[in-house]
DNA sequence: AAACTCACG
DNA sequence: ACGTACGTGAGTTTT
């Protein structure tokens, strides 16, 4: 069957244009973001659909319109920036090369031609799709036309598809009644005026009543007497004309027939093609041609089997070496070393003479550049000192939010050039004894130490740039090391006490059980959040809150709101506490505990957003706390014989950071001053004496200095206290009548984001904020709402990695037994050795108050015990 | 794989 | 008209 494909040109590179940096040129200036944008989405919806016909419609910005007496309406968008318009014969001229047609006329718009010749293949029997990011097009849908609307969410770029059936699913109208929503709703973006006060909501509601404009019009007389009733009587004339406007043609005369439309691959991925791209320097599409070898050339590692001794014969003093050694489990299956774009390969299980030859790049001057330096540092007992480069780390530092570093990710952004990944050269295969000698794992080996190599200097100078060397040097680079000892260290765990934990937890989720299904009235599974939904809100007919995009929400804010309307609820609420404690942390910690009998789990440095590390496998950073029966479940972590617990935790590190930052000179003489930071600010925001403030109005207080820290927001404070919306902002705006420094502060903090992209810490660690330049409202609020958060979560973080740091430093120097084994955020756990706790609770506490010099003083909460319960 | 819920700071 | 508090990771169910 012949498929054809119909491309809105002017929607897929607008979307190409504001999906990617508009930084991106070619060595000539030329901007290429949008053509790279458009060609990227066409040949994956290609590669997809392998259609047989195609055809590109652009609009033209003419004077004349179709509906020419409303000329204005369609007149008043806004002009295409100059760096956008420039491209846009680029793609038309590319198009012409790879012989695609393309097609506009005067007085007609994209859509119109994509409507009719989408019409025109329908009729001639073939499947056709079109691709645009105007959800208008929607219209055309049916059971052979569908609409693919391609989203980029967190650079990941994903299509949605739509027939007929999908439109009608998500938007509950066929594609014919959506335009009579239009009608009424109109558009702001493509300048329809529709029917003042009605929206998406309201709209909707009336088409899938009525069908048309017109009849809905017919009925108003049924309606009842409101607003919307009177919106709808008063603007007649204007609903029809919407809704005509929003019409696509289906009958618009085409430039192009459809017998012009069939398209060849040679011809699409000719040679001319090829150059034509590589003229504009669009490397990256390279890969579709036949044999890739323009990509493969540009990876110019060569590829050696050879023996250590090649490698030091091959190097020469100081540099950079690229290393990558293989390990399956606790064994060394061979090494990759990069030296000079060249990579020796060598199959060996000897460590010893791999440190030798590491020893000796040290001796040289040679920094020794990896992926993953934390998984090196055992096996090679690699110290802090040494000249070592993590480019995972560098690239996290650079690129916050990229969430994973793999290599070919890396050569891509930073070296443009395209090489297959891990996953398209092994994919799930593990390691072995034989991957040393297939050519594809070898491939992946190489290529991580070449990357490592040739990344560095590349790194450091970004790093460099953007004024975080010292960063990288100072904190993540020894940060690696502390992590990898708690790593190593572990947390011993009674085994004994965490089963007995769970067989009580045990009887009384049986009771639980029983007594649901009773109040329930039968047997469901209780666990099923669609189930119980029904089950309550239906069966119990119980009020039901907020909904999620699926159905009833049943989280705790709901339940709590409905527990006492029926037995059911309380027990529910039971039921979840204990379930979570069974499944997560009982089977969860009892299957993590080693053989050694502590449970090591791991830490990241590259994960967070905003510098914090991670923890995972089992997380050991969300252990409970906030419940008696959660809390105890502490006190099965227990320090190994001979040693006990000491523990710091930060008083409240995130308000003091904001206060020293902002230089708020009353938040700051209230860190000096006040006992209780909660009380005092309940004290001067709500203007009572100290003395005076009851528990209630420290809670309130307590909430909204939380919500200055997350980037406030009347909606959110108010969720929190359960309290209107109004009532909040007027906390809020009490807060900031008091504590007025705080306020610049934070609005320095969204204009800076908005300004340069990123916020940034005290010690220099950025936080890029895409988000603030989105079109969509709510991801720019949060976009504010990140831009004040991060510095202050981000610099606390800071200080914490360097406490960590110089604590473990500090019991390095003493020789001490005594380690660092736990990080929770604002919390560090030593495991002391009984003859050492007392050097170790002051060492721990001097390392932390003294870690950064602020203008309010850093403090913390001291505690030693037999188990984590007891550290409180 | 995504959605939901919930544990922590 | 819309629908959010910031940052994580894990288990379970549903798609």
């Amino acid at each position: 069957m012949n498929k054809l494909l119909l491309i809105d040109g002017n929607s897929i590179m607008n979307r190409g244009f504001y999906a990617l940096p508009v930084d991106l040129t070619n060595q000539k200036g030329q901007h290429t973001n949008a053509l790279l944008g458009f060609l990227n989405i066409f040949f994956r919806i290609y590669e997809e659909e392998r259609p047989t016909n195609i055809c590109v419609a652009f609009d033209v910005h003419a004077p004349t319109f179709r509906h020419e007496q409303y000329a204005e309406y369609k007149g008043k968008r806004s002009p295409m920036p100059e760096e956008l318009r420039e491209q846009m014969p680029i793609i038309k001229e590319l198009l012409h090369t790879m012989k695609i047609p393309t097609m506009e006329a005067a007085g007609y718009e994209a859509d119109d031609l994509i409507g009719t010749m989408s019409r025109k293949g329908m009729e001639a029997g073939m499947e056709v799709t079109v691709l645009s990011g105007d959800r208008d097009l929607l219209q055309l849908a049916t059971d052979t036309v569908m609409i693919r609307i391609p989203k980029t969410r967190g650079g990941k770029t994903t299509v949605e598809d739509y027939h007929a059936a999908e439109v009608e699913a998500a938007y509950g109208v066929t594609p014919v009644e959506f335009i009579e929503m239009k009608g009424l709703m109109g558009d702001t973006s493509d300048n329809i005026p529709g029917v003042p006060g009605i929206g998406p909501k309201t709209a909707e509601k009336l088409i899938r009543t009525y069908h048309t404009v017109e009849a809905v019009l017919e009925h108003t007389g049924e309606m009842p007497q409101n607003k919307m009733r009177a919106a709808l009587e008063e603007n007649r004339e204007m609903a029809v004309f919407s809704r005509d406007l929003s019409r696509i043609l289906l009958t618009a005369p085409l430039p192009v027939e459809l017998s012009d439309t069939k398209v060849e691959k040679e011809e699409l991925l000719s040679d001319e093609v090829r150059d034509a791209f590589l003229e504009l320097e669009l490397k990256s599409l390279m890969k579709h041609f036949a044999g890739v070898e323009q990509a493969k050339k540009a990876f110019e590692a060569d590829l050696r089997d050879g023996k250590l001794s090649e490698v030091k014969a091959f190097a020469e003093p100081g540099g950079v070496v690229g290393f990558y050694p293989v390990f399956s489990g606790e064994i060394l299956l061979g090494t990759a070393f990069s030296v000079k774009g060249t990579v020796f390969l060598t199959a060996t299980d000897a460590v010893a003479s791999v440190y030798e030859l590491l020893s000796w790049f040290r001796k040289q001057g040679t920094t020794i550049a990896t992926l993953g330096l934390k998984d090196l540092i055992r096996p090679f007992k690699i110290t802090p000192e040494e000249d070592w480069f993590d480019a995972e780390v560098a690239a996290y530092l650079l690129d916050p939010l990229a969430g994973e570093y793999p290599y070919h990710a890396l050569l891509q952004k930073y070296q443009d050039i395209e090489v297959k990944s891990e996953k398209e050269l092994i994919g799930k295969q593990e390691l072995s004894i034989f991957s040393f000698s297939m050519p594809q794992s070898r491939e992946v080996f190489a290529m991580k130490a070449y990357t490592a190599e040739v990344l560095c200097p590349v790194l450091k100078n970004k790093l460099e740039q953007e004024g975080m060397w010292d960063l990288y040097r100072t904190m993540e680079h020894p940060a690696t090391f502390v992590l990898k000892d708690m790593e190593y260290y572990g947390i011993r765990v009674d085994r004994e006490a965490l089963e007995a934990y769970g067989n009580r937890l045990d009887s009384r989720i049986e009771t639980l059980t029983k007594e649901i299904y009773e109040a329930a009235g039968e047997n469901f599974n209780i666990n099923s959040p669609k189930q119980l939904g029904q089950i309550l809100f239906e069966k119990l007919e119980l009020p039901s809150g907020k909904k999620t995009k699926s159905g009833y929400s049943t989280n705790v804010d709901v339940l709590m709101k409905i527990r006492e309307q029926h037995r059911i609820v309380p027990a529910i609420l039971e039921y979840r506490q204990l379930t979570k404690l069974r499944s997560t942390y009982v089977d969860g910690l009892l299957a993590s505990i080693a053989p050694d009998g502590r449970i090591h789990s791991r830490f990241h440095q590259t994960v967070t957003a905003t510098g914090r590390i991670s923890s995972s496998e089992p997380n050991l950073q969300n252990i409970p706390m906030r419940t008696e029966l959660g809390r105890e479940l502490r006190k099965v972590f227990i320090p190994a014989d001979g040693y006990t617990f000491v523990d710091a935790d930060y008083s409240q590190i995130e308000l003091r950071v904001m206060a020293a930052m902002s230089g708020d000179e009353n938040l700051i003489e209230a860190f000096h001053q006040a006992k209780d930071i909660h009380a005092s600010t309940a004290s001067k925001v709500f203007g009572v004496p100290i003395e005076q403030v009851d528990s209630a109005l420290r809670r309130k207080a307590k909430a909204v200095n939380f919500g200055i820290i997350y980037g406030i927001s009347s909606f959110g404070l108010g969720q929190d206290l359960d309290i209107s919306r109004k009532e909040a902002q007027e906390y809020i705006d009490q807060y900031f009548d008091t504590y007025s420094g705080v306020k610049g502060f934070l609005d320095r903090l969204v204009s800076e984001g908005k300004n340069k992209g990123r916020v940034t810490t005290l010690y220099h660690r950025i936080r890029p904020i895409p988000e603030l330049k989105s079109s969509n409202f709510m991801t720019r609020q949060f976009g504010e709402r990140v831009a004040m958060n991060s510095p202050i979560q981000g610099t606390a973080a800071d200080i914490i990695k360097i406490a960590m740091i110089r604590v473990r430093q500090e019991l390095e120097k003493r020789n001490m037994k005594s380690r660092l084994i736990l990080q929770i955020h604002d919390e560090l756990l030593i495991e002391a050795a009984e003859d050492e706790v007392d050097a170790a609770k002051q060492l721990l506490e001097e390392q932390m108050v003294q870690a950064a010099e602020l203008a309010v003083p850093l403090f913390v909460d001291l505690h030693t015990g037999a188990n984590l319960y007891d550290t409180k």
